[in-house]
DNA sequence: TAAAAAGCTATAGTGACTACAGGTTCAAGT
DNA sequence: ACTTGAACCTGTAGTCACTATAGCTTTTTA
């Protein structure tokens, strides 16, 4: 059996699309791999792996310069705390972000339905921020 | 006192950059306004108040193209609890998302910071998938 | 009146892809 | 061996919601 495939059923085993593959391999995370004698892509093991690690990294939030980062700490053997940690981080100041927008707009939502037909408290709710519960300034 | 004020006006009156004010205009979500003799925008009480109206609801996450429709019903005093509750559940699933990228995040932090140096939970757990309880597929 | 601040247009860049056009190569079936 | 069609190639442009730059002109202030 032969150990080379091509770029469509790397993308398959990955769940990446063929075109972010290349992609990936434009802006320099992915290596560029072998050719056959006609010019198309012939990828190994090693890429399938990097490749799982790079979606895998995406999938939980990290940019593209995060896992050039990780990708970095993974071929040395290091630790990737800290830039775990600040991406965690991150992620919850989303989440609070988040929870109070979307309780205000629960808040816009059920006044509207108790009101009159024909006044909308979320149009007036967006007019006036004054009316809004919401801090961000 | 003159009722016309100057792009830079508008901008810290609204919080709102002034190219991004430039860059709504561009693509018709503001009008446009008077000019100077200089060819100057000079705007007015209105385009302020429009202008807050689509700066609040950015801060509450509505895409642009939500906003248009917003405005649209905002003149004709309709309701707009549909475009609303849309955007709550929106709201929601990337919350419930979040949460569960977090979750993930601090069980490899907190593995890594058990484990023995130079072993680091995270980058393992990003090279392979099966090690992660997060159910992104 | 002169200098500084603010304004103008047009264009390009950001991140992380996605989509297209117009061509070439490969694998399967006859 | 040949043909067909799927998959592949490069290069470019588009997406969203801005932001930044360059190289000017107009307005305001000292």
């Amino acid at each position: 059996m032969s150990t080379l495939f091509s770029i469509g059923t790397l993308s398959s085993a990955t769940g990446c699309k063929v075109e972010t593959i290349r992609y990936y391999e434009k802006i320099g995370l992915m290596p560029e791999p072998a050719r056959s004698e006609g010019g198309q892509r012939r990828y190994h093991r090693n890429h399938r792996e990097r490749l799982q690690f790079i979606r895998h990294s995406r999938e939980l939030g990290f940019t593209l310069e995060d896992i050039r980062e990780l990708l970095t700490m993974s071929e040395q053997h290091g630790c990737a705390d800290d830039i775990a940690r600040r991406h965690r981080d991150a992620v919850q100041n989303r989440i609070s972000a988040l929870t109070a927008l979307r309780n205000e707009l629960d808040r816009m939502i059920s006044e509207c339905e108790q009101g009159q037909p024909g006044e909308c408290r979320v149009i007036e709710v967006l007019s006036d921020h004054g009316q809004c519960l919401n801090d961000h300034s």
